[in-house]
DNA sequence: AATGAATGAGAATTCATTCAT
DNA sequence: GATGAATGAATTCTCATTCAT
């Protein structure tokens, strides 16, 4: 409504992309229906499908799409590093600088694994699964060095950073929703981050440091 | 197991909310029809509707029964404490053990909160907040009482917890789904809960102990 | 609307064929609203979908049953037989004794063969192609016994045989039709069976015989 | 031939009409999508527009123009002639030649015409049925000149030849289709053609000659 | 004249809920 | 209380036709 429609060619594409985003991530996949996705695009329903298969086509494109951009970046950042906790930090700050940027693409953190991994186990690469890896191969690194204790199950403390980042992203989700009446609480992504790294840096108890 | 509905008569209706529970942590809420309910539980479909109103019914009282059960069980189990790590602890010792007796009672951390903030939008009572509450709660007394780092942000860091709570148990699922190839590995909920704890109290790094 | 839908129950599977029968026939399959066919039936549409997985199945399920009754019934009376002439003639007297009972049943004959080929590929059983086949059985058998020419091409004359009798139940279908104003010409399907067999027997020309 | 329309431009509209015969007869008209025509053709789906006003009045075109044609040769050819055999004789030989010369052409033969009658009905001028009146034409005049016998019923003998020959065409269709097996079947036109003429000369018992 | 992206009316199908048995 | 067939509103997707370039 707001958006100009009449954008150079080839951007269609793009528009569709984004107005799915925007609306599975206001209402769920499975909830929201095509008809939603081509108004915010202000395109006619017919035309999502010249450019997508389907409804789960368009998931699979975003996910795809969106994650493999994120994780491209990641990767070029982080190989020029050592440090296994710069490297999370870079990753995480990436991140967190995306997401401040284009909202939408954040949310995405929050539809849950388990079901797009239902989406997604037709494809051999599971962008999200990739991502979650990327963790995990850090962590290895980190105990290789000795930076990280020895006893650290890298395979349960990968899952453990992703849901405290998706947990962090739920946080700010609640908390500009009707569901939490605490209108004081602003959120800052910011810091939320930065308690996110003390935490796993040092744990809850935060060391003299 | 198979044909005779092989229980008390009044025991019918938690027959259908564990049925329900099973389905809707494996498929999702909206991707759960009411006929799988009805089959996990092998009863008919109608049947349903003379014990829940509806299936938005039925997951509202899955929140509140499950939850509520848990929550009070926990208050119990804390009130008698001090140290808030204790609590913590406590806390999740608690929920870690309701998972290995009852698999489907706390599969209800999966269901993920802003799925269900979405359809439970409406209602008050938010069983999952408060449960996410309860960890704030502790985190506050953590601070008063000088333990916890005074520039904790506890809004952000419950979420940061009940995720990666969250995220423990998903990879005890997706550590048994197909999706995962590495057979190899072989999850341990005790073991995950260690690392849990460890991470919190500690870090990634892990103080020479 | 004619019909009483408080049949007994389990026919409304066949309810609903005959439904779909009547209906295909009437506007051909592709033109066919489900709607159409639910209405028939005196049924809502998702009934349908209790007793088909699709249109489609609708149509298989059509071509199943119902050539195969013809074909079973065909073969069980043709099998006492030795004289292939009598067994053309026992074949389609039998036709056209069920065409004559059952108006849309015949009518089926006329969804081209090549159209419904293309449906009936994925299954192993082609019923049309089996009682075309049927034909050339009896033709070759014919042949060997010394009662048709040397030289008859079994494998197109079953084509020819089977394309005239389309042509015969085309020729009644627009003889009832609009499109035909010669309104005088009131079509016989026996008369018609007799010249079927007149020609096959001794050609145009018709021997003194 | 893929990219270019290497053809005079005023060819155009016989191209697109060929690509519609072709498609027709491979799919039905229902089945068949402008866009097919279009790829057939080697043009966008917009050309078409520019010829024909709609599908529906490609197939009218169809019918008018290539069953036109045939038919104004037919009669120009037989016109000639005395006997009814030869006419006969002459109007199918005439057919096949065309089919051999020119393989879609021929292809309407096996366009439905219970098919064309439904879209045709609002015309007074239906061409498959004026090809059909002109064997009976034929065959009453043979009937007049003691030719055929006396009890020959024109009307539908004239649809029994219509449908056999439809079904050598349909032979040689399905011949080259993948549904049947038998791939040491060589079609050919010219020995069915003969097949078809010995069967309605003298039956399928065949006299000693 | 040619293009092909955009359109949107219309179709098949799904599934929570009802209700007669 | 239990059943499960029947329902039909709501949804996804198709495709002939249009029209700006």
């Amino acid at each position: 409504m707001s958006d100009k429609s009449d954008q150079k060619s080839g951007e269609k594409r793009k528009i569709i992309l984004n107005a799915a985003l925007k609306t599975f991530v206001k209402r769920g996949y499975p909830e929201t229906r095509v008809s939603e996705i081509a108004a915010e695009a202000n395109v006619a329903e017919g035309t999502l499908y010249n450019y997508f298969q389907s409804k789960e086509d368009l998931l699979l494109a975003l996910f795809d799409e969106k994650w493999g951009g994120i994780i491209d970046d990641i990767r070029k950042k982080i190989s020029r590093l050592d440090d296994p906790n710069k490297k999370l930090k870079v990753m995480f700050s990436l991140v967190v600088r995306l997401f401040k940027k284009d909202r939408h693409l954040a949310e995405i953190f929050l539809i849950d694994v388990k079901q797009s991994s239902i989406f997604l186990n037709n494809y051999t690469v599971n962008r999200v699964v990739e991502f979650i890896d990327l963790i995990e191969t850090i962590l290895e690194e980190g105990k290789k060095k000795g930076i990280y204790r020895k006893d650290l199950d890298t395979r349960v403390a990968k899952m453990i950073i992703f849901g405290a980042a998706q947990g962090i992203l739920l946080s700010r989700v609640l908390s500009e929703s009707a569901a939490v009446e605490n209108k004081t609480f602003k959120f800052s992504l910011y810091r939320a981050a930065i308690s996110l790294r003390d935490i796993f840096k040092s744990g809850l108890v935060g060391e003299k440091r």
